[in-house]
RNA sequence: GGAGAGAUGGCAGAGUGGUCGAUUGCGGCGGUCUUGAAAACCGUUGAGGGUCACACCUCCGGGGGUUCGAAUCCCUCUCUCUCCGCCA
């Protein structure tokens, strides 16, 4: 969530920031200005009682240890009438702090100067491309065809075991999604990468930190019995590792990458997009996390999207970075670029990474500070990305490699998988 | 699943109703000494709100209660640890 801080400095551009997510925070921000006057005079009305009452409390002691039994009594009655109307005022203090946060907590994060305007994916610009375009014949087939050819995937199996959207990697297929965690997380590891094995389910509070919870409550999967949460993406347990921590300067910045199974409801989702790997409720990827002082922080960024451009790179696949528009981003980020890879089959673009700057608005929730020069503590600015996520890259790495003698791997994978070809 | 113990500042660990935001040790920071370092000694060292800055207020796992007054007593929830059982 947004500082008050942040929103007392400056509102007015907060409020046109927002108006670039299609967020009309007018209103938001005006009323959490108010209620913040409003807060630190009742704060202020509830020391001055607080103290007062301390101050009582104290001298009752001391008269009840001079054995000043009557003074001590009277000295009761005023604190009795103090105390009432203190409660009053620190009730009406909690209240208005909780329609602050409850309204920080509906505000999105404030896009950053360089995020272009505009509502739908339509609106997102095409940044950079790159990557050899495959040159197919017309009869190629999508990978899910080809995933059956070659026995790779069965989908059918899984849905027998658990359900859609839950596949079956068997053989060659299984031993391609290892090679392809084992390759990212290798060149993660080569690019200073600190290695995390994350638990794949949350509690709560996890949840919360990284704003899963409550927004998307209904995208995650819930243990009830245990009340956790099977994890969307890494993001969720690494970047909690720094909930509640002041970090210091030694500690900057924070590096992590994290292999996992990531586990999406994907409550209403439908048609061709879902088809075959395209969207799935189970599915592997390594993710990158960083954790910046803010003034590093889109060096940082500008740092990951290479990462990821080298890894499309070296797998040979058509890539191009998106620029995400306002209305696209997502609610916390404050600039987001997205890596499509063209899937030359199905002749289509597919999201492989996400790559994204929240700057403080994440920081600000888990309480990830670090200690600046001034010995304060500041909020951090928090990044994370995916290099890369597996289904995608597989469906375009089986369609844009298949030739008649069967699909080519490229050869950063050789050394994984074992094998130059899958016949 | 059964039985028990516990949750206090970066860590360890005191504190069982009255200046306790909290003894002490370690660690960190600053200094003295030293060519430099170590050792020793001295000082300093939690977070949040609030203020121009002070003052002041809140926080001893979370929530509620008792009391003039709670880290300390009561209730409740959560979590952790130990032993037994089961098991990769």
């Amino acid at each position: 969530m947004l500082t008050l801080q942040q929103i007392k400095e400056n509102p007015e551009q907060i409020v046109a920031r927002l108006a670039v997510k299609g967020f009309d925070g007018k209103e938001a921000i005006d009323r959490i200005i108010t209620l913040d006057e409003n807060r630190r005079q009742l704060q202020l009305k509830n020391d001055n009682a607080a103290a007062e009452l301390k101050k009582l409390a104290a001298s009752i002691g001391a008269l009840m240890k001079a054995g000043n039994k009557d003074e001590a009594d009277k000295a009761k009655e005023t604190v009795a009438t103090l105390k009432e109307s203190q409660k009053a005022i620190a009730d009406e203090l909690a209240a208005t702090e909780n329609s602050i946060t409850e309204i920080l907590l509906s505000v999105p994060n404030v896009p950053c100067a360089m995020v272009p305007e505009g509502r739908t994916a339509e609106d997102n610009v095409v940044e950079k491309t790159g990557g050899p375009m495959p040159d197919l014949p017309e009869d190629a087939l999508p990978h899910w065809d080809l995933a059956k050819k070659y026995n790779l995937i069965d989908f059918d199996l899984g849905v027998k075991i658990t359900g859609a959207g839950f596949p079956v990697y068997i053989g060659k297929g299984a031993k391609l999604q290892r090679a392809l965690i084992q390759f990212f997380l290798d060149e993660a590891s080569k690019a200073g990468y600190v290695e995390i094995q994350p638990p794949y389910v949350v509690n709560e509070a996890s949840g919360y930190g990284t704003g899963q919870l409550p927004d998307k409550e209904g995208q995650m999967y819930h243990v009830t019995l245990d009340n956790l949460y099977l994890i969307p993406t890494a993001e969720v347990p690494v970047t909690n590792l720094y909930r509640d921590v002041i970090l210091s300067d030694d500690q900057l910045p924070v590096k992590n990458c994290a292999y996992s199974a990531c586990f999406r409801r994907e409550a209403g989702s439908y048609g061709k997009d879902v088809r075959g790997l395209n969207r799935l409720h189970q599915f592997d990827k390594v993710e990158i996390v960083r954790i910046e002082k803010p003034e590093n922080s889109y060096a940082a960024l500008e740092e990951m999207k290479d990462h990821v451009q080298g890894l499309l790179e070296k797998l040979g696949l058509p890539w191009h970075i998106l620029r995400l528009c306002g209305g696209d981003m997502s609610f916390t980020s404050a600039i987001t670029f997205d890596f499509e890879v063209y899937s030359a089959a199905q002749k289509r673009w597919l999201e492989v990474s996400s790559v994204s700057n929240f700057e403080t608005y994440q920081a600000n929730r888990l309480k990830c500070r670090y200690r600046a020069e001034d010995k304060k503590t500041r909020l951090c600015h928090t990044l994370n990305g995916s290099a890369l996520a597996l289904p995608r890259i597989v469906a375009a790495l089986l369609e844009n490699n298949q030739t008649p003698e069967g699909i080519v791997v490229p050869e950063c994978l050789r050394k994984y998988t074992g094998f130059d070809i899958i016949d």
